[in-house]
DNA sequence: ATAAAATATTCCGCTGTGCGGAAATATATT
DNA sequence: AATATATTTCCGCACAGCGGAATATTTTAT
């Protein structure tokens, strides 16, 4: 297969020739949902967005004509339209890997009664792309599709220590520069938990993502470029006590993640 | 809240001067992995959206950089990446309509032991939003964004009942231009469904979709604005007779509509 | 009722984005 | 080596898309 590899953007000035703003315009309108499922009008659009009002009144509309956002003519209020989610069904889909973790997460679910996930990143989150729940129901309710922090979860922490040390560095000054304030602590955090990744295989938040909610997680890097995924396995600390974490969860959690390695890109 | 209802669409010429061109184009080339979760090269790309192959790389560079595509440098394929998914959960969160329809879903699920589902349009297929399994295990497994022919099925032809006269000419255009050769058949199916809707209040697919699967639909309208769902029942015709759906099971559907009706916008 | 505020859309001239054909580069194949 | 295939880069030009200002409509205030 013939591959070129890019090279260095083609910038004129600052501008990068090959990046195509309106695009990316358009995509940060849809992105604009990102917190409670509220429904949108234009004025709100362009305070999050920083657009001006006539070019979100055009990406609105176009993306109305496409399908993307239902529009509710009493409220003047756009809500995301069904298309959306089948291009996420899609993106699911093509993720092979998924497909094969799923018996052993469901394995280990059952195993330890606590919900099994694996998450991708999203910016500065990590997104549940799939999850198996133990046969025990008082669980947490985290669906897929759904997003959690990057910096203070396992799951996270465990996707950070699974990257190029290139784009880690990137993304940790990003959220330096979000959380101003409180990253002293919660660079430490993260700076345990690569500790504890570099020497135990895994990484822990114990308490730090919600008081009472131990998780472990590993980092899953796949063969082929796609991008680094990470699985976990957490729950109440009452049933999950850091101490059963340690000494028997993440030697299956890191088991997990071997075998899938063996079967998958 | 100020309304403004947009007058027709600026034209120049022929060209709508309000359609931003660039972000339709990008989002066709998300839209391009519909099928089989494979990985997609810029050729393909071009070769399915009909657009040359310097606006491909542009597009897809673009994309990439978003995060919205991964790009596998052995291969020089793309796929899918988990923002994308991100967008499809806030699709679903932005609807309430979903959580308020879980419990009566549920409750027909249990009673039948069918699974029940509710779904919307995308172009000429029905994505389905939310699914209630029963408690009988041997079911079809149908997943939450997956999409199914809007013309032979029963939760589809509920649909194109439910809309408006105007909307539902320009669908069944676009369902002939692209059957060209079945669509008497298929144009016979869609009239007996509403002729059934318009005097039961259901719509059915008898072996229609598959072989041996009975279906039940009605669709749901809801008051504001918002985009016409539609609400299905169906399984294997060994489990789910004809004789069972219109005696009882289509009525119990009717009900369900009917009490997401009064609590939902 | 009338006025004022708030919100959205339209208009329109100008800028620079994005387009596509052709050339260049890289890999795979014979 | 030479040929075939696939992808990216280059670059000039057209016109798509931008944003500020004007306009239209509804809601709130007086």
């Amino acid at each position: 297969m013939a591959v070129r590899p890019r090279k260095e953007p083609s910038k004129v000035g600052d501008t990068d020739r090959d990046f195509v703003v309106a695009l990316g315009r358009g995509l940060e309108v849809l992105r604009a949902f990102r917190k409670e499922g509220e429904a949108l009008g234009n004025g709100d659009f362009a305070a999050r967005t920083g657009l001006s009002k006539s070019t979100i009144s055009r990406l609105t509309y176009t993306l109305h004509r496409l399908g993307y956002l239902s529009f509710n003519p009493e409220t003047a209020r756009y809500r995301l339209a069904p298309p959306v989610l089948s291009l996420g069904y899609s993106c699911l889909a093509g993720m092979p890997t998924l497909q094969l973790a799923k018996p052993y997460m469901q394995e280990l679910a059952n195993y330890s009664g606590m919900p099994v996930a694996v998450a991708g990143r999203d910016r500065l989150t990590m997104v549940y792309l799939e999850r198996c729940r133990g046969p025990n129901p008082v669980t947490l309710a985290i669906e897929v599709g759904a997003h959690i922090k990057l910096a203070t979860t396992a799951i996270g922490r465990a996707y950070l220590a699974g990257i190029s040390e290139d784009l880690r560095s990137e993304i940790l000054q990003e959220i330096q520069d979000h959380e101003g304030h409180g990253w002293p602590a919660i660079e430490r955090g993260i700076y345990d938990a690569f500790e504890s990744h570099a020497k135990h295989g895994y990484c822990l938040s114990i308490g730090e993502w919600k008081t009472d909610v131990n998780s472990v997680a590993v980092p899953f890097i796949p063969s082929d470029g796609s991008p680094v995924l990470a699985f976990n396995c957490g729950g109440a600390a009452s049933h999950l006590s850091r101490d059963w974490i340690e000494t028997d969860i993440s030697a299956r959690l890191k088991d997990l993640v071997r075998n899938i390695s063996a079967i998958s890109p």
